[in-house]
DNA sequence: TAATCTAGTTTGTGTCACGTACCAAATCAA
DNA sequence: TTGATTTGGTACGTGACACAAACTAGATTA
């Protein structure tokens, strides 16, 4: 290892850590929480019941209804009756849930690409490259195709 | 980009979580929380003051007590009087607190090196160089130098 | 010495996690 | 069809953790 350099694990841990503090930032800019943000983010292109949800973002089920509450009491997220099962409750985001994960998630990418730009052109490829790779093997392992043909 | 590629913000986002979501696991097997991990972290080669503690984890002096004295209550820390201000308190580290810490770390490097298995050595090398200029380049914006002479 | 900082704790509020208990609707079995 | 079970969701209690504000004790300095 050159001495300029972090070690592999290190150099992730940090990234990590760096990543995960920015896209906290930018959360919090918009009063939302880590797990809040996360909850949006999952219904930008989904309109799942509460159990769905549970799954979706790894949480008991009884989690979720706390999170659904308080998102919903401030306007960004709405239930409605499911159409096909009486007992099942839809969570769909409201226009301002969207605006607000929307201004959240334009604002990460920039924060990103301000990361990355001291990077050539050809590191940066490179970067891409290796990560997809780590990427995808590793969502194979758990059996998840990252590119499905559908 | 190419069809079975992620965009890099993307690519760095999933990763990021992975990584995370990797360390909370390890983490979890010993009964710590996050935040309790990086306490036993930086108590590894530090015997800071609740104050300095604050600041090296960036929380509030108030949430210091509460981390302090539930890791305290479990055996995985102590408290001691400062020599030179009868105000302060030094903490650190039982060893079983570092007993601890030192497992989860192991456990954790081998699941980052395990992660990077399926890579070859040029790109586990372009990798490491890559992300260490990022990293680097950054702590430098925020005035930190990474590796400092002393 | 009096005025003022500083270190740390206490108290109160809010978010968010979990488990348990519970209800109502849906489904399965006899 | 009835009765039992499963499933979707909520309510409640507990605990970790965040913050702010008020407080105590010790240090500082004017």
């Amino acid at each position: 290892m050159a001495a300029d350099e972090l070690s592999t694990v290190d150099a992730l841990a940090q990234l990590s850590f760096l990543v995960h503090n920015t896209l906290e930032r930018r959360a919090a800019e918009q009063e939302l929480s880590m797990i809040q943000t996360r909850l949006l983010g999952v219904l930008r292109d989904r309109e799942p019941t509460m159990n769905e949800l549970a799954a979706l973002l790894e949480l008991d089920k009884s989690s979720i209804t706390g999170l659904v509450d308080r998102a919903q009491r401030r306007g960004l997220v709405e239930r409605h009756p499911s159409p096909t099962d009486r007992r099942a409750v839809l969570v769909r985001l409201t226009a301002t849930g969207r605006e607000l994960v929307t201004v959240a998630a334009a604002r990460f990418a920039g924060d990103v690409t301000a990361l990355l730009a001291g990077l050539s052109a050809t590191d940066r490829a490179a970067l891409t490259r290796v990560l997809s790779r780590v990427l995808v093997s590793h969502a194979a392992e758990q059996g998840i195709d990252l590119f499905p043909t559908a």
